[in-house]
DNA sequence: ATATAAATTTAGGCAAACCTAAAAATAATA
DNA sequence: TATTATTTTTAGGTTTGCCTAAATTTATAT
């Protein structure tokens, strides 16, 4: 089942507008993510309903199947993938990579994907943080990372705290709890202290001790 | 100067047809090369001509321009370092990487076309042995490598032999002189041994310490 | 509840890159 | 040099993915 570029374009675009809940999707949404107009949309809306990818009901918005939302987290799996070697193995930084990822994960070849995947030893997160599906798209758990292996500018959960009062009582005066969202602006990679942005408000320097002892989901 | 996939698929199928002479080539070769019919490629050729990367003349086949050259070189040049790469890297056999490098080498920035160069520690021939061009297009001179350097089933032609009589009388013997077309069959990973095709009669085993002192170029 | 606003779809077009069939130019050969 | 054969070009068509403008449906607000 293959697609073309574009089609390939709607079905990401429209598999992160539903999220994992798989919440239907609106014509508008789809058009302002792309760039396109509302017209193209719909046209092509048929086109994926047709290949069974989505449900559409006209003036209803749309929801993948299975069989799209699968095909969707392929390529969400390529575009991760290629992003981590991007920034892993040929030093883009954080901001670069995004453009070229989006031509990368067109190009068609399975035996690349797991060959890539295996040269970069099945990595599980991407360089902002988020989960590579694997082969058979499916994103494990989102179970927890301690805070100190969040990459930078990735946006994580208070999932747990280590339980030393002192500890706690420090955090808490800082604005951070269990459930706080945390953003990591910087890592200072000579000493592992980051620069967080708590709850979209307040800034706050840790270091790496701390950063140590909190753990994060996505 | 930004090509579309299919332009620049035309200038790559003329320059290979040109050769470094660049000669004339004709509509229907280009066509044949690329599957397509002899109208779609007058109608390319009017394009590519309208952009000043080709000398085209109705009926008179065309050559590349200057620019034209130097895109195509810049084509080549991607298409190589993605095989070196999916060689080296993540471990392609030798015939399986045509058809993924035809897309790879599509892929618009320079960026991750000199940081990949890097990466690969800017590597000079690709896994067929033809030479990787530099960023500015240019091919280095041909000059020679040690037989025991060369890749995997490519051909060449011996150079230079160190002046050892021992060897030179034991080269004669198996017919190998300056000169001779050697084409490398098989090479014995354990002890660099290879076997080699000579002047496309004779099959011959050599070990690595003659292949290290027989030069070669292509 | 009805009028207005917003979202969506339909209808008709455009550009790129392909096609076939016919016309024109060039090449090959009797 | 005619005449045939081959190559190339031109003249319409097709498909994909986009567009604008108008029509339709759904949502919002008085």
């Amino acid at each position: 089942m293959i697609q073309t570029t574009s089609e390939e374009n709607y079905l990401k675009t429209i598999f992160h507008h539903a999220g994992l809940s798989n919440n239907a999707v609106t014509t508008n949404d789809i058009a302002a993510s792309l760039g396109t107009k509302a017209a193209s949309v719909t046209e092509m809306l048929k086109k994926l309903s047709a290949q069974k990818l989505i449900r559409y009901k006209k003036y209803n918005g749309v929801t993948l199947t299975d069989s799209g939302t699968k095909q969707a987290l392929l390529i969400v799996r390529k575009h991760r993938l290629w992003e981590y070697f991007l920034v892993e193995k040929l030093k883009f930084s954080w901001d670069e990579i995004h453009e070229v990822a989006e031509q990368l994960e067109h190009i068609q070849s399975e035996t690349l994907v797991e060959r890539l995947d295996t040269f970069l030893e099945h990595p599980r997160f991407d360089p902002h943080g988020d989960p590579i599906p694997d082969k058979k798209g499916i994103i494990k758990k989102s179970d927890s990372q301690k805070l100190i292996d969040v990459t930078e500018k990735k946006e994580a959960i208070v999932n747990l705290v280590t339980d030393q009062p002192e500890l706690l009582r420090y955090l808490s005066k800082i604005g951070i709890s269990i459930g706080s969202k945390l953003k990591v602006i910087e890592k200072n990679s000579f000493d592992q202290s980051m620069l967080l942005l708590i709850n979209g408000k307040s800034k706050v320097h840790i270091s790496s001790s701390i950063a140590n002892n909190i753990s994060v989901q996505f």
